[in-house]
DNA sequence: AAACGATGTTTCACAGAATAAAACATTGAG
DNA sequence: CTCAATGTTTTATTCTGTGAAACATCGTTT
């Protein structure tokens, strides 16, 4: 275990620290910042002032509570819509691919729709139907099903009131066969489909949840069913979960890593 | 000039400035990033290093470059959807709001109908329409008509194809006169109301320009007729405009004052 | 293929900047 | 009016951020 090299700059770190108090509780004063970060009033008093002058932070002049600045929503929007899933997702995909081998799909819902967010190319190079920015059915494959599973009632309702396109002899069009699978995915916490979509391929989807605890994408670890056996199948599921609460973790409020946090400082 | 104080912290406002150069221009490399910014390499280097580690910008690990990072859009998404807009007016509304001791109501358009984000009281209170979270018509008080004039032609049809109710005698519900109206609004640039929602109440709007370059909200002056002469009209104009003016620069993507730091002093 | 150039990464010594502590100012409560 | 709590400013010391330059890596050119 090489050291990994520490090139962090200790007040940039703390500066970062802040916002992120900040964004998990508004409205503090330099006194209260300081004590929950163990850093002194000083110190956040002159980082406030520093974040302030970019507008990373805004003060209320009255009550000399700050909150967090117009600019992180300037930036913020800069990612657009689906940034910060994309951006968080990046780097755990890349992780699955190698892992895997297979293709890794990132998939939101758009409506009564399913739309691919981002892909990844496995080793093996299988023609699939995801394909970054396309829109596909909500009533197959794995991600999408997965999607459905766990929206909302009267969106699974709309969704099976529209015509069910067999895609293949597998699809599942009966209506209340498909209720069934929703129900099975929903006890399960993933999803697990065959040649539902694609002829001869798999696809092992977990669900990834937002900041606000809801269910917002899915990710998925596709390939062809000849690679698919029993082991792979345990081992497949158990990494599409872990890169789904990868992704979620850094979705939420408090972010990755708590684990390293400074707090030894009493 | 006796500076008032520099509590910046030069290594933090490195890396506010480095977040800054790419959001205006994403995937930079550490090379390029330095010779924008006027730094060195290294000091670039680990710059990222340490906003990589916390999520605020993110690396490409083939081509190494560098992107806002997902936690720039959780922290964002935390200013909720008009956040920006809002920490960007705030302090300019309680300015305009002392400038002119007159109500200040900050007002975006929702489908067919205003909707007042945030509102300044002046020294004299006054009843108005104008109260934070509230949902007004179009097609009467200055702000709201002031957005219907940079609206979509769609939406405006749509608006004008509605009953148009008359809040007071002064209200334009002639379609026609309302066109005119808005016609007029473009071209001046600004609305100047009297009466047409509140009775006896005068407003001065200024359109706010978001980082797309589109009209997205007003902010106005708002106050009794009894206190609107010709003087106060031409300056509480000025003061709107040049608010209007301050918001949309804050929430241009370049961000204030890249030139010149002008510091408002109270 | 070898040499080159451009870019990212790492090392290191030193100036000066960030920091903690404590004094000072201001505000609000009892 | 006094006290307590908070924000602001000052200052001395140390430790950290910094630039320069060496090193590594990659793609391109000759």
């Amino acid at each position: 275990m090489t050291e990994p090299k520490d090139y962090k700059i200790a007040a940039v770190d703390r500066a970062l620290a802040l916002l992120e108090a900040l964004a998990d509780r508004p409205d503090q004063g330099v006194t209260s910042l300081a004590k929950s970060l163990g850093m002194t009033k000083s110190l956040v008093f002159r980082l406030l002032h520093t974040l302030e002058e970019r507008g990373f932070v805004s003060r209320d002049p009255e009550r000399a509570e700050y909150a967090l600045g117009y600019r992180i929503g300037v930036l913020g929007e800069r990612l657009g819509k689906d940034g910060a899933l994309l951006y968080a997702a990046r780097p755990v995909m890349d992780a699955l691919r190698d892992q895997t081998s297979e293709n890794v799909n990132l998939v939101v819902r758009e409506g009564l729709k399913s739309y691919v967010l981002a892909t990844r190319a496995g080793r093996h190079s299988i023609r699939l139907f995801a394909q970054a920015g396309r829109n596909g059915p909500l009533h197959a494959g794995g991600g999408s099903l997965l999607l459905l599973a766990y929206a909302d009632p009267s969106v699974i309702d709309a969704a099976l009131s529209q015509p069910l396109e067999a895609f293949t002899p597998y699809t599942i069009t009966d209506r209340a066969k498909l209720r069934q699978a929703l129900e099975r995915i929903r006890a399960n916490g993933y999803n697990i489909v065959l040649n539902d979509l694609d002829e001869g391929a798999f696809s092992v989807a977990a669900p990834i949840t937002g900041a606000d605890g809801t269910i917002i994408a899915s990710i998925s670890v596709a390939g062809a069913v000849a690679r698919f056996d029993e082991e792979r199948r345990e081992s497949h599921l158990k990494a599409a979960l872990d890169a789904a609460a990868e992704i979620s973790e850094r979705l939420s409020i408090h972010g990755p890593g708590e684990s390293g946090l400074v707090k030894s400082r009493a």
